[in-house]
DNA sequence: AACTGAAATGTTATTCTGTATCAAGTCTTG
DNA sequence: CAAGACTTGATACAGAATAACATTTCAGTT
């Protein structure tokens, strides 16, 4: 059992199922996943909540690979610059993509209370790119985060959830 | 001379206007603008660039003030808490406010080229309040930034600028 | 004027996050 | 197989932020 957005469901399987996408995407696109890559995104993925690149680190020293900073860092930088992961930024943590195959600006959902972090399947950026537009700005790549009470943490019974 | 916005302009009166609004806001909302927090803001605003807690740090150090990180940190919290300061979180620095007095959700433009971040005066975030509205998620902070390229080092000759 | 509670400082130390650097291995492609 | 590009290993360090504690300042009250 798991939580995906801010309700519960069975996501044994979407783990490997997002692996196998991730296999396939990088051998269609001559990238390598490499065993730390593939384990680093492995890890995201059946967490399934945003990690510091330390608390991923220590899982990997744990297992006995390479449990320097370099090796897990070197691995997200990877991951997040396709599109397998994705760094919040407020948090300084990472989170396994959502919405895997669709091209996306993501935007999150922050809960301040409980720490779950969703990954909107809206576009919401669409204001920001007419900014951007108006000055002739040429953007790269967008940070789009909210933080605030997810639905479930807003009763005031909803403490020691 | 300094640089707005991603054009020239002479900025040397706005930093003492941006204090005079500061020191105005403050005595009406009985907040107390210290000598650490004047100061700090004020190098924010005379620099006119995103910096590091430790930039600030270091100039308050040459100054003999204290020189501790709490220090720095503080007057950040507060000044970011009073909307005088933004922080930017995907360069983990901080900006004065350049439209103060106006309650905003600020959005941001960074330069990777030149690392000049502009403040947008528009209100970008609508999406994201309806995807919020959308699964009941109540939005306290927001964070909108974008990263890529001013219109002045879109050009292939704006190398030294 | 003295008392009190809240806010602000001073200080030391520590933790968390992320990078620089250089040496060594691997892969692939002509 | 040689050259170049990419990936890894490893040590060290830099940068960002907070914990915890004692001390001081200050506004409002008695």
């Amino acid at each position: 059992m798991g939580v995906h957005g801010f309700e519960r469901h069975d996501h044994a399987r979407c783990v490997g199922s997002a692996l196998d996408t991730a296999e396939r995407f990088c051998a269609e696109n001559k990238l390598k996943l490499t065993p730390a890559r593939r384990r680093v995104l492995e890890i995201l993925l059946s967490e399934h909540k945003a990690m510091g690149a330390y608390d991923i680190l220590a899982i990997l020293a744990a297992e006995g690979v390479g449990s320097q900073p370099p090796v897990v860092y070197r691995a997200l930088d990877f991951l997040v610059g396709h599109g397998f992961v994705h760094k919040i930024e407020r948090l300084n943590s990472y989170i396994a993509c959502a919405h895997p195959g669709a091209t996306h600006s993501p935007a999150f959902m922050i809960c301040r209370a409980c720490h779950h972090v969703v990954e909107t399947p809206a576009q919401v950026s669409s204001g920001l790119d007419g900014a951007a537009a108006d000055i002739g700005f040429a953007i790269e790549a967008r940070v789009v985060e909210a933080e605030g009470l997810c639905p479930n943490c807003q009763s005031p019974d909803a403490v020691a959830r």
